[in-house]
DNA sequence: ATTACATATACGTTCAAACGTATATGTAAG
DNA sequence: CTTACATATACGTTTGAACGTATATGTAAT
């Protein structure tokens, strides 16, 4: 990536980020690690488009993954060049000032901490961010007043 | 473009930028309004294939247009949500920095004001930004040494 | 009015991206 | 060492973007 021509990797940022099943997926991950089967259940979309979207952020370089036993981690990678850098941040921002995405964001946090998530996922890794609260397992109504 | 979905509008953005013509085309344009017939000179790709990318960008709400007589001149218009435009600012910082950008943006400066010009383009409008300078005429080489 | 010129668009083709479905891979549990 | 589970990848199809070429549109000059 650092060798090819300064376009390509400008494309190549863009071409990630012109997509909207990953700028949610991206709006998921400000600030956390996060297990695929969460992004499934959130977004409501199937695995293997998950997946794809996630292989296709990881080639152009703006996500890494984590494995943890069964379950896949995804996180953001900031670029090391700091021209990428800022547009991705700047990307993030726009997200997170989105009623629609923090109702994403919202519904993350719904999914991890509540008792009553599908059982497919009760055993799926929480992230740190809800994971250090003491949302465990708080009913829905009070999760969604506390993050709205 | 306003009224739709927000992750649309930020689609439409990114896929803009996703195209490295579209990219030179906006680096070209930065602080100028350019004529058409500029940008197939310094770019050196055929009239259809510029004339559509710009005509892309302008969809986009990216670039305007303005006809003067035969010609066409195409300026970058500062997008009204502040997040796209801080983030075509980022783009253009960007592609200023780069010396391949530097690179075309000198050879339009040597179209616009070098006496060899192809006869083309001779008569076309100059861009205001060249045209307020010293530099009509200029030979090439002294051209290239003040533009770096 | 006709011609020349600058630019835009139409048409047909090629190529990549996105998707659903099916299946492979990798890990843990029994 | 099977089986079950989480995730990734393969395959075939559909869709849209990009391109070259040809042509249409709009303006100025003769």
């Amino acid at each position: 990536m650092s060798d090819k021509n300064i376009l390509v990797e400008m494309e190549t940022l863009f071409l990630a980020l012109a997509d909207k099943t990953r700028l949610r997926l991206l709006n998921l991950m400000r600030g956390n690690e996060v297990c695929v089967c969460f992004f499934t259940e959130v977004l409501g979309e199937s695995q293997p488009k998950i997946s794809r979207h996630l292989a296709y952020l990881r080639n152009a370089g703006i996500v890494s993954a984590r494995r943890d036993g069964k379950w896949m981690n995804y996180k953001i990678e900031i670029p090391e060049n700091p021209y990428a850098e800022q547009i991705l941040n700047d990307t993030l921002k726009w997200l997170e000032a989105q009623d629609d995405m923090r109702e994403d964001y919202n519904k993350l946090a719904i999914v991890c901490c509540s008792i009553e998530v599908p059982i497919t996922i009760s055993r799926a890794p929480t992230p740190k961010i809800f994971a250090e609260t003491n949302m465990n397992y708080a009913p829905k109504e009070e999760l969604e007043t506390f993050l709205l």
